[in-house]
DNA sequence: TAGAATTTTCAGAAATTTCTGAAGCTTTAG
DNA sequence: CTAAAGCTTCAGAAATTTCTGAAAATTCTA
């Protein structure tokens, strides 16, 4: 298990960012590891190409896998576990997004929504009840277009992101003098 | 001093969540502090109210202002200064994408295109070369949509936000019938 | 079923991040 | 200019996260 240079450069920088991307500098670097190689790799090649302990190694296909980003499977004639990604590079990156969606959105939305539903008793604190009600309008706001982002087929996601700033002009479209009634429900 | 049992909450939810969107605990609930008080708040306020150093909040007001999230102010009769927010909720969430944007996507495009164009000199790792530009093109397609969202006046932004799903229909009208048979690019 | 191969677990070690508090710096009033 | 008020810095302490490695558990072979 020698990595190419370039390899190497990538795989300790997956490292490097994994903490900024929600999980730890092994995670990180097994997944840019399993991503780039051509073929399934076990436990031990992982841990001796990354030179981390077994126990480690371990501990990240473990976390790897509840994440669902890669998944087990045996060579024929040979007892260990292999690894691979679980798909594609795309899928990857709905995976992360939608994880991170959860752990950086729903708490914060589920604080303040129990906050603003027992406000009525507590009368004072005005400014701060309605700060409160901006924070949850904007998040749930940012929460609905993260789905809507999430449940889109891949191909119209790729298509809206590719757009770009073209968007904007589309939406123009959409606004027109007529504004639907529909409104808040 | 004394924060009301609601507030209080969000200051300590705020300092958990921190570590997530990308400061720490101090960070988080001297932000979320500022933003629910009625009046703009100075150091010692805020070291009795969150029950940290007066050195911690030095350096939280210092990364906050770092970021553009808050800014100084003087009381007149106060040699003290004192801190708010320096825009509307809607206005920090942007400094906070974008920031992001700036720590997790940049370095790795930047790393990728170093390597992706070094890369005529290795001959071999043909599989490697192929999954390091698939990495790239969707990080860089990504990079280009959040630079487009943050690019959009706000009122376009939260037009496109709470279109949701919607957008998916607007986005037929681009496609209609033409698939184009450019596929794999 | 025995035992060898492999994986998992987890207590404590190591590394990293955050926080404190006192020293020192800057600003302002007098 | 002096001294008090206020702010910042940063070395080391505390807290948190990550990693190791040996023991325990599991899986497979014969």
């Amino acid at each position: 298990m020698k990595l190419s240079d370039s390899s190497q450069a990538l795989v300790l920088h997956f490292g490097e960012m994994g903490s900024r991307w929600g999980f730890n500098r092994t995670v990180g670097q097994i997944l840019a590891l399993l991503t780039i190689h051509p073929e399934p790799l076990n436990a031990d090649h992982l841990a001796e190409a990354l030179h981390v302990s077994r126990g480690n190694v371990s501990m990240g296909l473990k976390e790897l896998q509840a994440w669902r980003l890669i998944e087990r499977q045996h060579q024929p004639g040979d007892r260990k576990e292999y690894f691979t990604p679980s798909g594609s590079i795309w899928d990857m990156a709905r995976i992360v997004f939608e994880e991170r969606r959860k752990r950086e959105l729903d708490p914060t939305l589920s604080l303040l929504r129990q906050q603003l539903l027992s406000a009525s008793e507590d009368s004072g604190a005005d400014y701060t009840q309605a700060k409160m009600q901006e924070i949850y309008d904007l998040l749930e706001q940012l929460n609905t277009f993260a789905n809507s982002l999430h449940d889109m087929e891949p191909e119209r996601l790729k298509k809206l992101m590719s757009m770009g700033a073209g968007v904007s002009k589309v939406l123009n479209f959409g606004s027109k003098k007529k504004s639907s009634p529909s409104s808040a429900s």
